[in-house]
DNA sequence: CTGTTAGCGCTTTCAT
DNA sequence: ATGAAAGCGCTAACAG
């Protein structure tokens, strides 16, 4: 129980603990005889580094630290996994917190990481960048994902969701759709604000209509279910492009439960690729961000940041949505590809 | 940039760090205005407190550690949403490290964890608890979820494999199967083999069955298909019980190509209900654990240890899975309970 | 190659 | 109520 330090193993190798330290982190300029002697007695003691302190002696704590948003689902899970993948490959270790609220909680999470971590993943697609990045502690290597910093003091990942947006619009005339209906997400989400944006900007360059049906929603199911009611009492509607795959499957649901036929009558695409897209019936067509991918790239980019601090500042990085074509979609028999023709 | 420290603000606000940290940290021995002069300076300053030199100072981290398994796809989101929600109103910090390998690496994921965390949840199934035990670092409090520990050095939560499995097989019988069929998970996970003795029992007790099919399993969907065909293939099955809810999605998508009738032909429960158990069609009977809700009772357990150190050592508590009957095992046109008449 | 000496930034006796 | 000083456990010059 008697925490063993470096210093009981130093005196049980009858060096000092510089040496021991030395010898534990694998310095070259030790003997191989002392070195054996100070690896003995650690094993014998049962060492084991107490890594807290080596950071705040060492100006590096080996830690990356995670700030997310609770509302993401599936997307919350996949982006860790990508993190955690990444930072594992580095032997880098994970704080993490994920907010449940608002700007001041996340200034407070961020702050909170002062000094354990190395650097910072924030993703905060509900705060204004500005604020954002104002909560950024100065000397700290940072990445946002999701936002657009604009100060440009950070790193930042986004997706690039008018051009996904844009995509299904797209996708759906491609596929025969006319009049096209597009369930938005929270007003206040700037990820949902650009759908909209893109949808509204196909819609009347590929289609000539430019007051487009947009049901509101939250990213929450029971908007999609909601939208889709809203969407068959309008009628004449054929296509439908939900902000995120979530609000597609409520909708998908709803549609079904009216006896509305997917995609013969109604065609509808969401936005994700989240996992379960795969699992409904008639499964769900998505512009697909490989989350994971993009968590793991931004691993890649914070760590560049940490090794070289004075490195280029911050281009932001893109990530274009792919359309995932499955069955919510697909109206023609033949799956080739009609821009073939 | 230049990172300022509590000698700053000591030195800005004309008193020794000592009572500059008393102000800090709101303790009562500080007069109102000298207490004033250090708030102000720290805010003047933009001062962040160093938590990691907190922690070795004061011997106490606010954080705790979260080593889990990869291997659980919504499993690990939900209960990482648990565990934080719980750790977050507590104000705790979770380091998180969720693995991807064998023992070893369990192990050294765990020594990581030293000096940095108050206390450590760990799961790992795959792990004999033995072996998991002596990892454990001798003076850290530990929740260990999932696997009951033999020396019972550490609290922990298990899951009751061997009720679920009972409830799963004996649901089925109550909607009227009489050819029970099983499709197990990894021969080393404990989880697994637990449901599956459970289920042989069950079926052995409740129909005579001393010998049902058990197709063998890896808890990915390729290996519930496969199962669903093998099933197909014997003949005669009209229940099946997946050792996990994966499994038995993979297993419904196969029956629906083979052109199987679910439920009527064939029922079929998982286990767990992940959120995907409701989106698939038919939507999945299974026998469900209130993750989040395991997660966030391990924090308590932990904090309780944290708190208490003396305190009883380590009843395993048990959660016993709840019957979700949904479409894939209804076969009764009424909803009502057949256990009633 | 090794030991001695300073800290890392903070909290906390112990005096005053 | 406040300050001076001693560390938390470790690493990193700096001498030898």
């Amino acid at each position: 129980m008697a925490t063993v330090t470096i210093r009981d193993v130093a005196r049980q190798a009858q060096v000092s603990v510089a040496s021991a330290s030395r010898a534990l982190n694998g310095h070259r300029s030790v003997t191989p005889a002392t070195r054996k002697r100070v690896l003995d007695a650690a094993r014998d003691l049962d060492y084991v580094p107490h890594l807290g302190a080596r950071s705040l002696s060492a100006g590096r704590s080996n830690t990356l630290g995670v700030v997310l948003p609770d509302l993401f689902g599936e997307f919350f899970s996949e982006i860790i996994r990508g993190i955690d993948y990444a930072a594992h490959r580095r032997g880098l270790q994970l704080l993490l917190s994920n907010m449940h609220g608002d700007a001041e909680e996340t200034a407070a999470a961020i702050r909170a990481m002062r000094g354990r971590v190395d650097g910072l993943l924030v993703m905060s697609p509900e705060i204004a960048p500005e604020v954002l990045n104002r909560s950024l502690p100065g000397g700290l290597p940072a990445v946002v994902l999701g936002s657009r910093v604009g100060g440009a003091r950070h790193a930042s990942m986004v997706i690039d969701n008018h051009a996904g947006a844009v995509g299904a619009a797209e996708h759906l005339v491609a596929e025969g759709c006319r009049r096209l209906a597009h369930i938005a997400g929270p007003a206040q989400n700037a990820d949902a604000r650009e759908r909209e944006r893109g949808f509204r900007e196909a819609v009347a360059r590929l289609l000539g209509d430019d007051a487009p049906l947009v049901v509101p929603g939250d990213f929450g199911e029971g908007a999609g279910a909601a939208a889709a009611r809203a969407i068959v009492a309008k009628g004449e509607i054929d296509g439908v492009f939900a902000a995120n795959d979530i609000m597609a499957i409520g909708c998908l649901g709803a549609l079904r439960e009216m006896g509305v036929k997917v995609p013969e009558e109604i065609a509808v695409i969401g936005f994700d690729d989240v996992p379960i897209a795969r699992y409904v019936t008639p499964a769900l067509s998505t512009m697909g961000i490989r989350i994971a991918e993009l968590g793991e790239r931004a691993v890649e980019r914070l760590v560049a940041t940490i090794d070289d601090p004075a490195s280029p500042p911050a281009e932001p990085e893109y990530f274009v949505p792919q359309l995932v074509a499955r069955g919510s979609t697909r109206r023609h028999a033949a799956a080739g590809k009609p821009e073939a023709a």
